[in-house]
DNA sequence: AAAATGTTTTCCATTGTATGGAAAGGTATA
DNA sequence: TATACCTTTCCATACAATGGAAAACATTTT
């Protein structure tokens, strides 16, 4: 009986599975409740954390029993930050951007189907960080997914839905084409995407596209906030300011709109 | 014949091996590349990276056939930048101190023995960023890792010297207890580190130590630059501003030095 | 103080799974 | 066309990962 599996080699996966458990607790984990979370005996559970740990990736806290993300990881997701080297340029402009707003500004990517958070300058402002970098969430859910998935072919949008489908997180996310298809006509033509607690009740973002040197959506810049802080009659103005924030920073990293 | 682990489970340490080479070529490798650096089999290697990408951990450019970090990487990594959440604050430091000495200001953390540079606030000279984020350094052959040694008592560095050993990096590095413990007394009075090109040649550094509430070192801070801009002459000047930034930050994050 | 509960950690026989060689399927270079 | 080097898949084999059980330890309850 062979191991046909859909997910690789089954230690690595579990290795990679109790990273992701770790990495969503900053208060650390315990070997039994990793065990307990990822369904593993606890003594596979304990001889992978350890293998992690002495490769770097997992941290233990001998006085507390806890686990914790190790900083081997902490460096290898550096160079995927590296990779997309538009961080640093683009953080004057988030800073502006917040400053002009008051208001969180993003900086995101979209990487295998979804919409990965890659920056992100915070309000001053009581709120706290909703979706800290790092955090991914389906496209359609996302302004700054929608403004990139804006800037496709209709058929490849077409066919990015079919094969991902609507992943809806809130009442007011897409779940279906049609309006998705419309909110994407009506992107294109101010320029901006509106997510309107589409992705998180309560918040509102609003997204512009900053195209590469190919003509392609290289990420996407937003500024989010509290739906009640963001209201209709700032949303216009707020848009204009993230539309022209994306294109100086488009024509700073030497990118080009693409032809509409 | 049973398991010895010096290493854990083997294809999760070979995974994660895999996942340092990968971290080590922003360029992105190839399967057979991976193969021959890690030293497996290239049967391995592709299933091994296929898991990886499964997982999100890794990235695969079919155009061009090249593996890179992926995503859940970065997402994981964040993690730990977000437990060691004295980043944030910092930066507004970081970038005055970068503005006024025009070298590259950074930030790091002694972990797990070695000094990792947790953040970065780049010299708009030309030089290029010589030791990025998420690099690691011996703690004798760094500024900061000296800085931050010199709060211990002198018994805690002396074991510490024991246990790791020197590892000199470059001819001026610290190889032996005498001189690295005057170093420290040195450090200890002046109130900020030098790294006179220990780490790597042709490079200085100016590096002070920043404290946690519970009166332990959380981070330091640093200026570095070539040492031929970083001249004894300004050495000084530097050394204050850095020692005085590093006061700063202290206070804002609520830190108290620990009773001489 | 002893017992009960819930940990972390180690051990080991068993089996299932990771392994690498070989071959198939691709894509450039000569 | 042939050559070379690559990626990707397949498969029998043996080795390494597994989970149960028990030991070692910590904390709370009786």
């Amino acid at each position: 009986m062979g191991t046909q599996t859909t997910e690789g080699v089954q230690s690595v996966a579990r290795a990679l599975g109790l990273l992701k458990i770790l990495s969503g607790h900053d208060e650390g984990v315990r070997v039994s409740d990793a065990a307990r979370e990822s369904g593993l005996a606890v003594s596979t559970t304990h001889r992978l954390l350890t293998t992690l740990e002495l490769q770097g990736f997992a941290q233990f806290d001998p006085e507390r029993a806890l686990w914790h993300v190790g900083r081997e990881a902490f460096a290898v997701g550096a160079a995927f930050g590296r990779r997309h080297n538009f961080v640093a340029p683009a953080l004057p402009y988030l800073r502006r951007l917040r400053d002009v707003t008051r208001e969180t500004a993003n900086l995101g990517i979209l990487d295998s189907d979804e919409l990965v958070t890659i920056s992100q300058v915070e309000s001053r402002e009581i709120m706290r960080a909703i979706s800290p970098p790092g955090g991914r969430v389906p496209a359609f859910c996302s302004g700054m997914g929608k403004a990139i998935l804006a800037t496709w072919e209709d058929a490849d949008i077409a066919a990015f839905a079919a094969r991902t489908g609507f992943r809806p997180l809130t009442g007011q996310s897409h779940r279906g084409l049609e309006t998705a298809m419309a909110d994407i006509g009506r992107i294109r033509a101010r320029g901006y995407a509106l997510d309107d607690e589409e992705h998180v009740t309560g918040l509102r973002c609003v997204a512009a596209v900053v195209w590469s040197p190919q003509g392609e959506a290289a990420c996407a810049i937003s500024v989010s906030g509290l739906a009640a802080r963001l209201q209709e009659e700032r949303i216009g103005e707020i848009g204009e300011t993230v539309a022209r924030a994306a294109a100086e920073l488009t024509a700073k990293l030497g990118g080009v709109a693409a032809p509409g």
